[in-house]
DNA sequence: TATGCGTGGCA
DNA sequence: TTGCCAAGCAT
């Protein structure tokens, strides 16, 4: 029925042999395999190491995951981006305490229903973690197939995806279903990469591989062009009173929410915006000095900051801002990588 | 269905 | 330097 069922046995005799050492292959349970499948989500192995055995170390559980603060779950995160992935985590975590007793589900559908699982980790966790036979198709899978039958279709149609996952469903080895699952993402993440020309010569797929043969594995899979990201100016502050810093939390939604972050405004401001901006804070300010411009790059949006050090005097009584002593910075408070040039100017001061 | 959501590595 | 993009999900 399928054309895929002769790729089987080839990519599981490669993956025994080839299969990475990670992390969260050793030890497999259904929470070290969730965990490591959300951070892997959108996200290289390589960054993912070391925050899995430190995420492991401080949460080694559903019930300590439920229960941890957020600040403290933030700073665990903090570099990995797409913060809505550790919110999401505490919250399904919750809910697993109170529906399923502390234990992940056992099905893909239940699964789906946990906030932060759709198709793919589902898919994942339900094959890897329990063996039953449901697909994950990630863009590895995507691209791997794609090329494997020399489809020219457009992977971002949610239909592409779909159609991939009840091919494989149909092939997927009973008993094996974990095994098979990983090493197409594997083949995908090594031998048939996204960068460049794949490694055909090292494949265990290459005979069977209609790209390959026609010579469009290169420039498969196919996807539509993303929209231009929008540019927007900000003005950052380095706000200090004695040996103190100015940070303040983020909105609960939208970009880095939750995040902690040094006091912004939009627009790019001149010195005396500068000084009416920072008497909005509820301030009085006694020196203000230019810190640069840096530029911070997300999927969707590039910030263009221009930095003030601004020396203030005991402040008004007024809402929203945090005073720390800035070594604290490292330890306790979670801050994305966008503030970096501006924290690194601080040490050096 | 399209868009919002991070970060760092690499060509 | 710039652009691309990596084991996706929520809305």
């Amino acid at each position: 029925m399928s054309r895929l069922e002769p790729i089987v046995e080839p990519l599981l005799a490669w993956y025994e042999k080839n299969a990475r050492d990670l992390p969260w292959r050793h030890g497999v349970t259904p929470y070290r395999v969730w965990i490591s499948e959300i951070m892997l989500q959108q996200t290289r192995v390589e960054a993912v190491k070391g925050y899995f055995e430190r995420f492991m170390q401080a949460l080694p559980d559903v019930e300590s995951l439920s229960s941890v603060e957020e600040k403290r779950l933030l700073k665990l995160w903090e570099g990995l981006g797409y913060y809505s992935r550790a919110r999401n985590l505490k919250r399904a975590a919750a809910l697993i305490m109170e529906r399923y007793g502390g234990a992940l589900p056992r099905s893909r559908d239940e699964l789906l229903k946990l906030p932060g699982i759709g198709p793919y980790t589902a898919g994942a966790i339900a094959s890897i973690a329990y063996g039953l036979a449901e697909p994950a198709v990630d863009g590895n899978v995507l691209r791997v197939l794609t090329r494997l039958e020399d489809d020219h279709s457009d992977i971002a149609d949610a239909a592409v995806k779909r159609a991939v996952e009840k091919k494989l469903r149909a092939v997927i080895p009973q008993g094996r279903a974990g095994a098979f699952n990983s090493s197409i993402m594997e083949l995908g993440a090594t031998i048939c990469g996204p960068n460049g020309p794949p490694e055909c010569l090292c494949c265990p797929l290459r005979s069977l591989c209609i790209g390959y043969a026609n010579g469009t594995a290169g420039d498969l899979p196919v996807k539509a062009a993303k929209k231009p990201r929008r540019i927007e100016e900000r003005t950052v502050f380095v706000l200090t009173r004695d040996a103190l810093l100015a940070v303040r939390r983020r909105p609960a939604r939208g970009l880095l929410a939750g995040m902690w972050e040094l006091p912004s405004v939009e627009g790019r401001l001149d010195d005396a915006k500068v000084i009416e901006a920072v008497r909005e804070f509820g301030l009085a300010p006694l020196r203000i000095a230019p810190l640069g411009d840096a530029k911070h790059i997300f999927t969707h949006v590039e910030w263009h900051m221009t930095g003030w050090r601004v020396t203030v005097e005991e402040p008004l009584e007024k809402e929203g801002l945090e005073w720390i002593d800035p070594r604290r910075l490292q330890g306790d408070y979670p801050l994305p990588s966008a503030f970096r040039a501006y924290l690194t100017l601080w040490e050096q001061l």
